[in-house]
DNA sequence: GAGTTACGTTCGGGTAGCGGGAACGAACCG
DNA sequence: CGGTTCGTTCCCGCTACCCGAACGTAACTC
């Protein structure tokens, strides 16, 4: 199969768009109308209301006196994705594990759409705040879970997603440059791990280790904190043995749930 | 505002039935291609094509090349959610003692579009298996869970439910005559809670409690397990007792973080 | 209790946005 | 190298969709 590159040619489809803005302004709110929906998406009242009618059928919303609301449908649906991703019993164990052991915030992420995406995330009793969330994206450049997977995976994988990046510097220590972004992924593939040093958030350092399965990467996991307890030892002594042994177990006991049969020449 | 009764006369649009039609697949399989969508849901491949653009575009599918497949952007669609409910975090934390404590499926529902919707299941270590699963709906007659939300709620909307259901005998001992399941309810009201005697699978009884908020009720929770385990005299004895205690935990904590502000007259 | 406002719902028409079919290019196979 | 199968593209025609306007109803005001 092709994979096309970026630069999207085929027709988006309108009303699967109105749809899923629906179902966004939804996720902010917990009830909506019909008209303040029509008017935040500028759309008439008869067209969000067959909208509406619509997901409502299909059961993804329910309609209650104060509005529609999102339905518990989706729950469902999230159960599945986190089925399909490789052992999620697996990743959340050590994840709470590592987070309880440290006391700081631990994450799991995976690489999508060239950005990475977060599977898991504990916070141990001294964890701060960021601004990342189950299932939201960041750019894969500027964090080291991004920079992590980055590092492991096929070349041509690789080289695609760190040309295609519109980068942007968050903090002054955020690379931005394609050349300088390559030489670092050698120097994390070398040593087996990657650190983020205030390059996303200013004053949060993280440490990664790459899961890593046959010729590719499933994911990393990731340790935050604030550079003030993140200290140079600490983030290559410790923290660094903590997230590749927590990835090692990951590895070990995750039986690739792929559905479709690998390939080999 | 005015809430429909059944009967959608609004028009339901194709476009974003197809797009869910595809979502529907992908919950099923981790990775589809554009010629396997086309075929199974019955479509040129250039429609899917579009649809697969503009899910992708969205954000909620990825693809790889073994074929599209869902992002984890469901995953934080589905915290949402679970955030808008009451206080999930105690219910989380009941259902898990409850079922720790008896070995047996514990489990929290509440009413969606006249019908139970699971918002969280735990397995004690003697569980059996049913049929349940977040997310998922079932019938309100034929469970403990259901019988016990309908008792509770306000009469006109139970008289509704009641009346506009499709009653199906799923065991022997299904309710299926409305006059029958109002005497039920009657029952459950004034005893506190309710009991499944194998009317929805055969072998299996539940005990279910409400949490109530004002006039109204959130959900329910259950105890669910073999009738050879679950005899008379444990059920309306200790499990009736625990779900109640349960059931009030919740009440207690549970500080409705509804939007709307609560119509007194 | 009339008058007002705001809501959800219904209906029909005109148009552009979709869905279909066919063709292209790229992999992979023997 | 011919055959197959995949994803992708393109264009045409029709229909399904979006809009606007009207309706019904609940709630609130004075």
């Amino acid at each position: 199969m092709t994979v096309s590159e970026d630069g999207y040619s085929g027709r988006t489809i309108r009303s699967v768009t109105i749809a899923f803005n629906i179902i966004e302004v939804l996720q902010e709110r917990k009830h909506v109308g019909v008209t303040e929906l029509a008017n935040e998406l500028g759309h008439s009242k008869s067209t969000i209301y067959s909208h509406l009618q619509t997901l409502t059928e299909r059961n993804y919303l329910v309609q209650e006196p104060e509005g529609y609301r999102l339905s518990l449908r989706v729950l469902d649906i999230a159960n599945r994705v986190r089925e399909q991703v490789g052992n999620y019993d697996v990743i959340t164990k050590e994840v709470d594990e590592l987070a309880e052991t440290t006391g700081e915030i631990v994450q799991f992420g995976i690489e999508e759409h060239g950005m990475v995406s977060y599977l898991y995330k504990a916070a141990g009793d001294q964890a701060v705040e960021t601004r990342s969330r189950v299932g939201i994206q960041q750019p894969m450049y500027s964090t080291s879970l991004g920079k992590t997977i980055l590092a492991f995976m096929p070349t041509d994988r690789t080289a695609s997603i760190v040309s295609n990046a519109d980068y942007e510097a968050n903090t002054p220590n955020t690379i931005t440059e394609p050349a300088e972004l390559h030489s670092e992924l050698d120097r994390i593939e070398s040593q087996g791990y990657g650190v983020d040093d205030e390059e996303n958030i200013q004053g949060l350092r993280c440490v990664s280790a790459p899961v890593r399965h046959e010729e590719t990467v499933l994911g990393a996991i990731s340790i935050t904190g604030p550079s003030s307890r993140f200290t140079d030892d600490r983030i290559h002594g410790e923290f660094a043995d903590h997230v590749q042994r927590a990835a090692n177990v990951i590895e070990l006991n995750t039986k690739f749930s792929s559905t479709g049969v690998s390939e080999f020449d």
